[in-house]
DNA sequence: TTTAATGCAAAGTGTTTGCACTATA
DNA sequence: TATAGTGCAAACACTTTGCATTAAA
């Protein structure tokens, strides 16, 4: 009996993701071969955006398929190292993104103190008047600026907002 | 045969340092005592302000002086907590700072990728225009921002200029 | 003099590595 | 089919903890 797996037709899809053809040609580009494992690890980041993945979280998906943690940490150095991947860290944690192929990215993170959620900011109007201060700094002391990681610490408006109530 | 040794020398002097005596009611204010090995170790940050230290360099520094790592690290928890230190990380390595008194801390560091170097950026025009973003973030989202931390990864001026000559 | 703080060694984390086996190009 | 990649377990580095001892208030 002729027939696919889920693995295949995961596969299949996947090979089908634009997003994962631009990075698997990074990847391979780079020396290094597109497997399962790989792939497993790459498409957390890709379906999932927004969300900030930890070693952990990647672990908790990926290990009901037999990848093993030291395949996860390797693939995320590798990724990190090829500029596919940001890292950021709060408490303690290390967390991932997919940096795509910006060339001179700016991510700008606030985590609530309270409630603990880590949330990126994206207004365009903020991170266009950083971008101006980079560029005063750089021509001010003649500095070349490839990254700028920003994190706020504070209270976001919801609990700000339970903060009054109490 | 009655006398002083350094030690005593050493933590007479220590006692006449307005910084330590402003830090160490912080650290009585919250029920902890004074001691010889938080003395030491507060001092290292206290000596070097403009240094950043990780645990490493200050076990070196307090281990002849029979401080175990694991005070050492009890003593830079303790400091955290209590908002003393400010810690940051570069390279997989924690490094701490003194934060002192300031209310709204913005601490802009430049790591630069060639020589590795740190370097803390404190140009008044800088830190006066990321306030001025601040605010307008917190007013446009209605939060409250306690604290910023912000990284740059670039090239410093003299590594730029050997980049020119090659 | 009481209780917090220390040093040591042992235990915990998170991460990397050596090696025999496996799967990709 | 050759070689890069994998899983596993062991090693590692950094940090925390339990406990008997010490020292600060």
């Amino acid at each position: 009996m002729s027939g696919k797996g889920v693995d295949d037709v995961e596969k299949i899809n996947d090979y089908k993701n634009e997003d994962f053809l631009l990075i698997k040609d990074v990847i391979e580009d780079n020396g290094y071969k597109m497997t399962t494992q790989r792939r497993e690890v790459l498409m957390q980041f890709i379906r999932n955006k927004e969300e900030h993945l930890n070693v952990e979280k990647i672990y908790d998906i990926v290990k009901p398929k037999g990848i093993g943690v030291s395949t996860v940490y390797r693939s995320i150095n590798i990724f990190v190292d090829l500029g596919i991947l940001k890292e950021f860290r709060v408490d303690n944690t290390n967390y991932y993104e997919l940096k795509m192929y910006a060339k001179k990215p700016l991510h700008i993170h606030f985590k609530c103190e309270k409630c603990r959620k880590i949330k990126d900011i994206t207004d365009k109007e903020v991170i266009f008047k950083y971008l101006r201060i980079n560029n005063l700094l750089e021509k001010e002391y003649n500095t070349e600026i490839n990254d700028v990681d920003i994190m706020f610490h504070g209270l976001c408006s919801n609990c700000i907002d339970k903060n009054n109530i109490n």
